[in-house]
DNA sequence: TATATTAATGTTAGCGCTAACATATATCAA
DNA sequence: TTGATATATGTTAGCGCTAACATTAATATA
């Protein structure tokens, strides 16, 4: 029994297979590989045999003679966001479906891990790369000179223009603009916003989102009520803090925030400095990630479909593997407007 | 240029580069691989020539020659649930760390699902698995048959005790006796318990620790007060709310929950019953996820490590992958009580 | 000077598998 | 009966790399 394992690797191989069926290695591969040409009582033999032996094909080696893995590489700025897992859980089920194999890596926003990551995910010749860029990427050439090898990616949530990669995304411009409107529409004028890093799509999108809405409404931009906060609850919660310290008069109504944990941050700053929400200042998100629901007041903000994202992203990442000629695509899923009592 | 590229797989081999410097393929590999008896100047020149051309050694082909992949699998149950995003964050760090890469699979709670994956992660020679078992796993002996194949595991969380296999979890059963007997001490005595699958060591450790404090305190235990939640909200909302409609003499005035999740659902079922959190019913639960603190009222309950699980559950495969006589350890972590207004 | 030792490089074989070609046997039409 | 066709199986070579042994050149030792 444990004498048919190959003194190797502990497990069995088709050569050891073949052997105990006294047939060639490759009728013993056809018959496990659905191959034609196979003697249905043979295939039948070699089935049971294998099955016996407990044979698992080595994909290590299918892998080599048909230059393909089956695997596909994630690469994730922070796992810690909740947007992300479920973003993941999208691609999961997408991949599982088609048999391929799912690397995961958190780039903990580093630019450096990132390409390490993606790096050692190209010798492990994934057959296509899931990108969510992080913040404080510097060169653009780096993704120039992958995509150069030809390797098939796709970028979500955060993208890169202009270097002929699809991306997945929501319209967060749109979206943006429109939960701003909402504040308008509810009577607040002075509205102030944390922005993201703007250098990444969702931060300058939502942002450009947000300045339409005032100037449509023939509101001022004042640059002072625009503060950069990140994406973490830290960044919202003391550019929050910066906005109450401003003098009475330029104080804001209202603040609107390029992500729910910032918004959460802020909602933090704005208790501990006593004050209510909505009443003396209104606050709205935008992921509508678990959290969003349950803090008081339950946050008025956008839901991005996470879900979603990384199902499009995945299929996008199949289809551009499985065909050469597969177009560029800029998939925008529609995000839409949660209204709840933070307003 | 891009004449260099190798047709098949569109990258440079070893081959390739060692004809363009005009040395044999051994000495190339030496240099690139860092192995002695390779003059200085030599080992300059393919490493410049290997860059030029933009060699990325292919891992695939080094895997089938080792046996070793740097490579391993892990199964979580659902990547939904807060507490396991955490982990998987503790995972990657130690694993990066360490030059592996992380296949992750999501059961869904799916015991097929979780099977196929591990099936699919064998065919792939992971070196390692690191394992939270799906709730409704049924045969055992399929653990057993993996084990044989010699492939290291290492459970983490949800653990299957009796197959010599490690675990990396947190001590529930003390975690969940002393959350139940600060109920007690807070002068609750008609103490309800939501619980968990109890095929699953977290909800029998669980369970089993919430009976001890209360037989220590000579409190009776009805079983009308113990009902099988699940993990998910809406388990322990529709548990309460079978709860919610005993008669007057025997609704609780506490509930113990197996988790955070769960208790969030019994949380919605008081407030929709119109009755006040902790004056009418205490409640606490069990996970400490990013939602507790935020609830209304915030969430007393037991604070999981689930970033430290992670880490030791993956330090301890690697271990195992790298020492043939590890031993086999039950590792517990300090679970601790956070103590909130819900109690 | 002859010989042992070390350093630098090369050659061969094989990891586990499959594509492509080769062979043997059975089946069929003319 | 003959060769053509289909079916079932086998053989060879190679995917990209490295371990193990082989060779050559350079240096040290007696």
């Amino acid at each position: 029994m444990a004498s048919e394992q190959n003194k190797r690797t502990g497990s069995v191989t088709l050569k050891e297979v073949s052997e105990k069926l006294g047939l060639s290695m490759m009728t013993v591969s056809r018959a496990l590989n659905d191959k034609p040409n196979v003697n249905p009582e043979t295939k039948k033999r070699v089935l049971e045999v294998a099955n016996e032996m407990r044979y698992t094909p080595n994909h290590v080696a299918k892998s080599l003679v048909s230059s393909k893995t089956y695997t596909i590489g994630v690469i994730i700025p922070e796992i810690g966001h909740a947007f992300f897992p479920e973003v993941v859980r999208g691609i999961e089920e997408i991949v599982d479906q088609a048999n391929y194999q799912l690397f995961l890596t958190n780039s903990s926003e580093d630019f450096e891990k990132e390409k390490r990551s993606i790096n050692a995910l190209r010798a492990k010749r994934v057959d296509g790369l899931l990108i969510s860029t992080s913040i404080k990427r510097s060169d653009y050439s780096f993704f120039e000179s992958i995509k150069k090898t030809g390797i098939k990616i796709v970028f979500f949530d955060r993208c890169i223009q202009g270097l002929g990669i699809s991306c997945v995304g929501v319209n967060d411009r749109i979206a943006s603009k429109q939960i701003t409107q909402y504040l308008i529409s509810q009577g607040y004028t002075k509205i102030a916003y944390l922005s993201g890093p703007p250098e990444v799509t969702i931060g300058k999108d939502r942002l450009d989102g947000f300045k339409e809405a005032l100037s449509d409404h023939q509101l001022e931009l004042n640059s002072n009520l625009i503060i950069e906060s990140g994406l973490t609850e830290n960044g919202g919660k003391s550019a929050m803090e910066k906005l109450l310290a401003l003098a009475d008069h330029e104080r804001p109504d209202a603040v609107a925030t390029v992500n729910d944990p910032s918004a959460l941050g802020a909602i933090e700053a704005i208790k501990e400095a006593g004050l209510k929400i909505p009443d003396d200042i209104a606050i709205v998100g935008f992921t509508n990630e678990v959290r969003a629901s349950i803090v008081q007041p339950p946050l008025t903000t956008v839901n991005q479909p996470a879900y979603e994202v990384g199902k499009r992203a995945a299929q996008k990442l199949l289809q551009t593997i499985k065909n050469e000629s597969e177009s560029i695509e800029n998939i925008e899923l529609n995000a839409t407007l949660v209204i709840r009592e933070s307003s």
